[in-house]
DNA sequence: TCAATTTTTTAGACTCATCTAAATATTATT
DNA sequence: AATAATATTTAGATGAGTCTAAAAAATTGA
C-alpha cells in the first residue's frame, strides 16, 4: 500500500500530464502540491524506486502503468465519495472536495466496489467530472466549453472547469446547474460576454464564466 | 486537530479505563496499542501537553474531559461507519472493523452529523455496542452476559463481547444473531455449557460462547 | 557563444512516531 | 528492611516527509 502523500503525488502527476505532455516538471509539481521543489525531488525519487513513475534527472516525471492505475483508483474513490456526499448526505457541490480528499485514501477494494454499486454506478461526479469504473476506464466525454459555442447554438451543461466554492456558488445563485439547457442568444464582441437563456430566463455572463462551463451538444 | 495516532491512543485509554479504574498503566496501554512502553510514554507526554490526559510520572493516565470527548467522538464515528457498511454496503459484521478503523479518523462534523441522520440515528453498531449521540451520550444499556442467566430464563441477544471474525462467523454458522430470543433449557454443572433454544432449535454452547454474548431480558 | 537566469538537485536540518538498550523507580518477596 | 523482580522512564537512533540554503545543470538571450 501507498502513503497518503504518495497517492497525492500520483494524482497530481496524473492531472498535470494532460497539460505538460512529455514529462511533468519538478516546479509544476511543486506548485500543484503546494510544496518546495526539493521535497518534490525527494518524493519523485521514492516513487521511481517503487516503479510508480519514470524519472530521469532533470527530465521531469511520467507515470508508469502501475502509477497511472493507482492514480486513477484514487480519483475514482474521490469522485465516488463526492457523489455520495451530494446524493445521500445533503452536501452542496461546493462543500465536498475537502472531505473527499480524506476519503479517497481509505483502503478497501470491497468498500469502493460496494459504494459504486450502492450509488448506481454513477458516470460523473457532482462537478461533471467522469468517474472511472473498477477497471479504470473513463466513459468518454466529448465536452466543450460554453465559450466555444456560437450565437444561437444550444447545449446541455455537463460540468465545470473551475471547481472553487466561489464559482460553484455563483452558479447556484444564478440557477445554473448540471443538466440544464443553455442557449446562446448573443455574444458581445468587445469583451466576449454572452447573453444566454436558461430556464427561459436571460442572463449575461462574462468570458470567465463561459470559459469555465462544460457543455455537451 | 489530532493525528491518527493521537486519536487511537485516546480511544485505547477510554476502553481501558473501564477495566483499570484509577489510571491506565503504561504497560496496559502498550499491550492494547501493540507497541512498546517507551513509545507509550512519549505519546502520553504529548497528550498531556495538549491537556487531553492527566498524567503524573509512574502513576498511569486518565482522560481529561477534553480527551474523553475526543475519544467518544472517534468511537461514535467508528460505530456509525460500521453500521453504514453493514446496512448499506452489504458487509458482514465480521468484515467491518478494519475499514472503520480508517474511516473513524475522517474529519468533518457535517459528515458525521449527516451520516447519523442518513442511517436513522442508530443506537447500536452491528456488534451491539452503543453509538454515542452528537453530544457524546450513550443510551443506557442494562445488558448482561448469557452466561449469567439461570435455567429456564429467556432473553434477547443484543451484543457480542468478543468481536473477532472467528467468533462472529461461529454465530453466523449457528444462526445466532442480534435481536433473536434465547431460552436457557439446561446448564451442565461440570463445564457450565448451556443447552439453549433459539428459533425453536436446540443448541449446546460452551461457556466461552455464553460468556461472550450480551443479553437483554 | 557564453554569461545571466531559471530550474533542479544535493546537503543538512527538523518534526513525528517509532524503536532498542540502559537507567531508574516501584512493588513484591524473603 | 534488603533484595529481587517488574514497571516505567530516559537516552539515543531511525525512517518518512518536509524545509532552507547552496551547488549544479539546463535554458535563455545578448
Ligand atoms: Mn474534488
Ligand atoms: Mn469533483
Ligand atoms: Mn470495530
Ligand atoms: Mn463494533
Amino acid at each position: 500500500m501507498f502513503s497518503f502523500s504518495e497517492e497525492n503525488y500520483l494524482k497530481a502527476i496524473f492531472h498535470l500530464e494532460r497539460r505538460y505532455k512529455g514529462g511533468v516538471s519538478t516546479n509544476a509539481l511543486a506548485e500543484e502540491m503546494e510544496t518546495k521543489a526539493s521535497s518534490v525531488t525527494d518524493m519523485i525519487r521514492k516513487l521511481s524506486d517503487k516503479q510508480l513513475v519514470i524519472y530521469k534527472k532533470y527530465q521531469g516525471v511520467k507515470l508508469s502503468e502501475k502509477g497511472r492505475a493507482t492514480a486513477i483508483e484514487v480519483i475514482r474513490k474521490h469522485r465516488l465519495w463526492e457523489f455520495f456526499l451530494v446524493e445521500k448526505l445533503n452536501f452542496n457541490w461546493d462543500e465536498v472536495h475537502d472531505v473527499a480528499e480524506q476519503l479517497e485514501h481509505i483502503k478497501s477494494e470491497k468498500l469502493t466496489r460496494e459504494l459504486d454499486k450502492f450509488l448506481g454506478f454513477p458516470k460523473r461526479d457532482p462537478h461533471g467530472d467522469p468517474i472511472p469504473d473498477a477497471e479504470g476506464n473513463f466513459s468518454v466525454s466529448n465536452k466543450l466549453l460554453l465559450a466555444e459555442l456560437e450565437k444561437d447554438q444550444t447545449g446541455i451543461c455537463i460540468g465545470v472547469k473551475d471547481t472553487s466554492a466561489d464559482f460553484l456558488r455563483y452558479l447556484d445563485k444564478n440557477k445554473i446547474a448540471l443538466g440544464k439547457t443553455i442557449t446562446v442568444k448573443d455574444i458581445e464582441n468587445f469583451d466576449n460576454s454572452m447573453l444566454i437563456v436558461i430556464d427561459g430566463e436571460e442572463l449575461r455572463i462574462s468570458q470567465l464564466i463561459s470559459g469555465n462551463l462544460f457543455i455537451k451538444m
